[in-house]
DNA sequence: TCGATACGAACCGGTACCGTATCGAAATCC
DNA sequence: GGATTTCGATACGGTACCGGTTCGTATCGA
């Protein structure tokens, strides 16, 4: 937590300690709100208060403001990448492609769609964001990287464009709905194998 | 308007008639303050009247509420496809993934990000928003057919995550700005030719 | 000119949330 | 036990917007 961390090195406070469980609690309440479909500006802190079952005082006690602390829940959403088998390029990128919006965390699927006009607005917002996906991106980079030095992949790749085609699509599927009716376990697949042999005949 | 269409074949009635200025300021005002950061649920009923120099009650004389008049807003932002030469399916393809996220209100493009929390929650926006993309969409669409009947593309090829792969990748760079820095305008073609042919070597 | 309606502006009571303050109880250190 | 701090709860004044209403004025048809 921001204000936190001095209190871990400091000469021991005299009085009662905060309240691990009031912190986890807040910070759960907030994702809980927003991954039922709370917009970050309709989310306020007393809602945030009883949901938590929290006294607005606590929540100010940790945090200046709504935006801090939003801050401070997206973060607890970092995750590692998932892991490849490194077995082939092919079924390397179904692995990452498919975990795009995908998280260990179940809320983040719902809470991500909410962030995308704030990331436009707020680099802050932009830095929690990317600190979420950044894991991801570094993975998938190095599988296309490595494809390309062995020879798998054309030597003139752009790799940021390769992204944008393997992941934009699957994005667009989980985050936006594009297309609510399709069923999303094949979709990988689907876009991994098209964007490598790509749309034309042979 | 959702409730002025009977005054267009009434028998007249009397008394002032509805000013025209007012219906497009106030239609106006609303997509400036979207276009400029507003949030849909933000954007109050009091600003829209303030930025369109208009009192309240002429608002809601013309519109139950704030959501009413957004969508009518939205309803006038459709717009037809571009045209498309029909040279080559790789020119259309540059042409129609160049107009992704373009529209010829440029607060069109500021607008559709704010949108995206809100499609998710209500069927009537997601109307609004495919309204404005669809005749797109068909547009490509028909290029993508075509191209199959001619033999040109795949005849396995699975049209709609063909259009996913060509526009998802050109809407995460113009709406959520994954690549603040790159320079959009050569991306159509990189996008469509990487598509086309594929990452892999041959 | 007169009746009817729309206009912009201002005001109303009600609601929600802000950030702060205060309460008695609880938890920790000395 | 006493000092100190946090706890949840509640109350406070302030602000913003809601949806509706009422002004005096402006603009139409008859």
């Amino acid at each position: 937590m921001s204000d936190m961390t001095s209190t871990a090195d400091a000469p021991r406070s005299p009085g009662r300690p905060r309240s691990t469980r009031a912190d986890e609690a807040i910070i759960d309440a907030a994702l809980d709100l927003l991954a039922e479909g709370s917009t970050v500006e309709s989310l306020s802190i007393e809602a945030i208060a009883n949901r938590a079952g929290v006294g607005k005082a606590t929540i100010y006690r940790r945090w200046p403001g709504k935006d801090a602390l939003l801050l401070d829940a997206l973060r607890t959403l970092k995750g590692p990448a998932p892991r490849t088998a490194g077995r082939s390029v092919r079924d390397d990128l179904v692995v990452l492609v498919g975990a795009v919006g995908q998280h260990a965390d179940p809320r983040v699927r719902k809470i991500m769609p909410c962030l995308v006009p704030e990331v436009n607005r707020s680099s802050a917002h932009r830095q929690a964001y990317e600190a979420i996906i950044g894991p991801r991106r570094a993975a998938m980079r190095e599988v296309l990287r490595r494809a390309v030095d062995r020879g798998e992949l054309r030597a003139d790749l752009d790799i940021e464009v390769a992204m944008a085609l393997l992941t934009a699509p699957m994005l667009t599927q989980r985050m936006l709905r594009w297309h609510p009716e399709r069923d999303e376990r094949l979709l990988p697949e689907r876009i991994v194998d098209t964007v490598l042999d790509g749309l034309r005949v042979r």
